[in-house]
RNA sequence: GCCGACAUAGCUCAGUGGUCAGAGCGGCUGUUUUGUAAACAGCGGGUCGUGGGUUCAAAUCCCUCUGUCGGCUCCA
């Protein structure tokens, strides 16, 4: 059997363990109630709950000797069926309080009431729970509910490894009592294993939080508050670099820039249908007279306003506002982190107000916009999420089914002209107001981030009665759509910065060049400075280190701070007006070793502009 | 927000009930005038995140708050 190849039986392993695990917590602690055991992306959990006894990560020397013992047991994996009435009296017997309620669901409803867990993670599909019929496995001692498959026994599991333990509300709900989740990861060999904690220690070399500080783009302040990131130059530099070309790629297909204030009055938000939905999560302001403000969560239903301040002739349409702007959202202190999620969010935000029978040609555009953005950033690996609606939840959502489908089909037929059949559907994914297309990007080292949406909403130009005199002379109804190509800057950039790890092109590196002295003779000072006043010129980011160190120690800083061109300035250079830069490794190398000064700079500027010089990942 | 862990100098960390709290790097000053990844010496720098409590004695034990990290929940 080739073990290594084969994902069912990579799964197969991964659950096994799984139960390897629960058998050894029940092991250690025999009161401990079980919750769920699936399979996860590199590995497997198990949902506990040890009256009384709190589980550490220092237990997990322990807990994995005791499932080395299992699998030195070589435990047999046996399957078995009992009846639902069986099944309850075994939870019952073994004191499975979270077991029992799930198989009371399951012979109340007839199925596992609860949308929000899968069956199969509970181990049993709906064509048994119909049949009132439940499988069970069993491993020496251990009996647990469990659709399977496993593997024939304990020993044939592979290399695995615990690595953290967290809480999780039992069936992932918040109301529910919190269980404690343990996590491993498990590879069909150990050198599997190996390669892939070898990843994730890339992975925190690379982690955005650590290189912001180490290249100095961004801080946060106790005193601002959590999830308000402080951008210093460095960082505004490369933000503001990569938003200019997002914008300069925007005005060529014919977009405006707007501007609007960051607060407004709440009656803005009652019109959009943001209030009803997101008023918990707003900043709120009450002014001394007494009238409710909030902080903008979104920018569309100020630029409706734009819009609306004056009639529109059909031939004016379609209407193209760009803003890159903050948005304010007061997000649950717990799920802030880093530049991934934050209270002021930057958003290169695009509204386009059109007619239905422009959505085509203007959401290509938008596409070719966002394709042309990632490729030059050197995510060169996109995939394709169609966010729709879910037709048996229509609660959250505003406007007619039959308008959903619509428009979901509509966004469904560009996508099929644009990758054929490269996408997947999100049933639930969609925003209240309308489907999406989110643009899913590929890191350096393997890891997805949903980044650009396309947004087609046909419920705010209905809320804010938008339209625009056809042909007709009538009053037709319009429809907007939403894109944003970064997404939230602060998130791009923390994708960015990790795909990068901090190794950024010339075009939007915070520093492109920096000189260092060799000394600090006048005359090298002055060629110093007269070399930056000529990059300045040429619109360079172009810094000198004219410090009393070492050559070698100002190179090693030059490094360390991952400048693209390095170039040290002393007697020859200055004699021959020639310099050999020192090129960041990753990049491409140069033709010309020496080049006169002039061309050189004249040649980094030229390449910055042109924005060629791509990512090497 | 919830569960858990964590918080010592600008950074990385040592110090777990007992004299004035330590190191390396960075910073500053001096010497040196340097040639492609760390010259040498000296000097600063911390009410041990905050507020309270236990104790003869707290960086060390307990509680609160703030923040960070790992998850859960949420995400226009």
């Amino acid at each position: 059997m080739s073990a290594t190849t084969d994902t069912d039986y990579l799964h197969s392993m991964r659950h096994s363990s799984a139960h390897i695990l629960a058998t050894a917590v029940m092991r250690l602690w025999p009161e401990a109630r079980l919750g769920v055991g699936p399979v996860v992306e590199n590995g497997f959990y198990y949902d506990i709950d040890i009256p009384g006894v709190t589980v550490s990560e220092d237990d997990f020397e322990a807990i994995e000797a005791e499932m080395k013992k299992v699998i030195a047991e070589k435990q047999e994996f046996i399957k078995s069926t009992k009846s639902i009435a069986e099944a309850l009296s075994w939870s019952k017997n073994n004191k499975q309080v979270y077991k029992e309620e799930l198989l009371n669901d399951l012979k109340r409803a007839g199925t596992t009431v609860a949308k929000d867990l899968d069956p199969e993670t509970l181990g049993m599909s709906s064509e048994e729970s119909r049949v009132s019929e439940v499988t069970f496995y069993t491993n020496g001692d251990f009996t647990d509910l469990c659709r399977g498959p496993h593997v024939e026994s304990t020993d044939k599991v592979g290399a695995f490894k615990l690595m953290r333990i967290a809480g999780a509300y039992w069936r992932g709900k918040d109301t529910n009592p919190q269980m404690q989740r343990l996590y491993g990861v498990a590879f069909a060999t150990e050198k599997e294993l190996r390669i892939y904690l070898e990843m994730l220690e890339e992975a925190r070399k690379r982690d955005h939080r650590k290189l912001g500080a180490e290249l100095d783009l961004f801080v946060f302040s106790d005193l601002v508050g959590q999830g308000l990131p402080l951008w210093t130059p460095r960082g505004t530099a490369l933000k503001n670099e990569l938003d200019r070309f997002v914008q300069e790629l925007r005005d060529e297909v014919g977009f405006e820039q707007v501007s609007i204030p960051h607060i407004t009055k709440k009656e803005l938000y009652e019109a959009s249908g943001h209030w009803a939905k997101f008023k918990d999560e707003l900043f709120r302001i009450t002014t001394r007279e007494g009238h409710e403000f909030a902080m903008k969560p979104m920018n569309c239903p100020h630029h409706t306003q734009i819009y609306a301040s004056q009639p529109r002739s059909y031939r004016d349409l379609p209407i193209r506002y760009r803003d890159t702007t903050m948005v304010y959202r007061d997000e649950q202190s717990g799920e802030l982190g880093g530049l991934s999620r934050v209270r002021g969010i930057t958003q290169d935000d695009a509204h386009i107000f059109c007619r239905t029978g422009q959505v085509q040609q203007e959401v290509l555009k938008l596409w070719d916009i966002i394709e042309a953005f990632y490729m030059t950033t050197g995510f060169t690996e996109l995939s394709y999420r169609l966010s729709t609606h879910d037709p048996e939840r229509m609660d959250g959502y505003s406007g007619e089914p039959a308008k959903w489908n619509e428009t979901v089909e509509q966004l469904e037929n560009i996508l099929k002209s644009k990758v054929d059949t490269n996408y997947y559907v999100g049933v639930g994914e969609a925003a209240f107001y309308g489907p999406k297309i989110d643009f899913m990007a590929k890191d350096a080292i393997g890891r997805e981030h949903q980044v650009a949406t396309i947004q087609l909403d046909f419920n705010q130009p209905e809320g804010f009665k938008l339209s625009c005199t056809n042909e007709q002379g009538e009053e037709e109804r319009i429809v907007m759509l939403h894109c944003a190509v970064m997404g939230s800057q602060e998130r791009f950039l923390s994708v960015y910065i990790e795909h990068t790890a901090g190794k950024f092109p010339v075009w939007c590196a915070p520093e492109q060049i920096r000189l260092l002295s060799v000394n600090q003779e006048d005359t090298t000072l002055y060629f110093v400075e007269s070399l930056r006043q000529q990059g300045k010129k040429l619109g360079l980011r172009i810094t000198a280190d004219n410090s009393n160190e070492s050559v070698g120690k100002k190179i090693r800083a030059s490094e360390m701070s991952k400048v693209p061109y390095t170039i040290v300035v002393g007697e020859k250079e200055i004699a021959t007006s020639e310099v050999t830069p020192r090129i960041r490794s990753d990049m491409q190398v140069q033709e010309a070793v020496a080049m006169k000064i002039e061309n050189f700079l004249k040649s980094v500027a030229n390449e910055a502009a042109s924005r060629t010089t791509h990512s090497s990942m």
